[in-house]
DNA sequence: GGAATATATCACTATGTAGTAATACAGTAG
DNA sequence: CTACTGTATTACTACATAGTGATATATTCC
């Protein structure tokens, strides 16, 4: 299989969607949504912060493309559009564990050749 | 399966390896990476970048455990030291890939239903 | 030792963006 | 129409970081 180089095009698109993903409070937002659908209102009650910020996350998920939107009198719900998200989380969470496994290992070995 | 919900602390590790993933530059970094390691010098000559931001970069990515390196006489050879990471472009490219197909259709269903 | 080479680091500027308070806007109820 | 509720937007500050030229560090060669 020959190696699949990507265009400059498509490392943008890449480089942005990482950048999306790239902050504690959208994954948290993420992780509320995958339970289902839930209105902004019960987002901030949630996830204990202000609404501005909030709104704001939504927006940037929104215009990632990683989440969608419906209205329903004044409220908004958003929800998951794109579950690719939870794959990219899931490999990256046992990545950090396999890293976190080999540091202690390291250590264990560092301490058993101590010296004096 | 309960949903897993992702503590604090794993959240802001998940959210840094995706920051320091969201960088056109670095990805293209690790692209040339992919077929083997190479020298800071090779990777100035191939990317056509100037040394000192090529150098920070490779720090980005090496204090994230993307990379590792080995000295060589005067040189540094860098290389994969995570996988992982061409396993996550390639999710977000299938994921990128599916969106613009489903805007294209979207455009045509657009154009069969195009009003007047 | 000194010169040359390869890489890292520093200092600085410019840009992006998270957080936040105030405000605007949209929908609903009366 | 007015008041109210839920959400988005604006304006601003603070902070992080990409790019870059100058400089420091480390290794090899003489």
């Amino acid at each position: 299989m020959a190696r699949q180089v990507m265009s400059d095009k498509m490392l943008d698109l890449v480089a942005r969607r990482f950048r999306t993903l790239g902050e504690p409070y959208r994954l948290r937002i993420l992780q509320e949504l995958e339970a289902g659908e839930k209105s902004v209102g019960e987002l901030v009650a949630a996830l204990e912060g202000n609404q501005p910020n909030i709104s704001k996350h939504l927006q940037v998920l929104f215009d990632g493309g990683l989440i969608g939107r419906r209205r329903e009198g004044t409220s908004i719900f958003y929800a998951i559009s794109d579950p690719m998200v939870f794959k990219l989380c899931a490999l990256v969470c046992s990545s950090e564990a396999e890293k976190s496994r080999r540091d202690y290992e390291a250590l264990a070995g560092q301490q058993r050749q101590v010296k004096r």
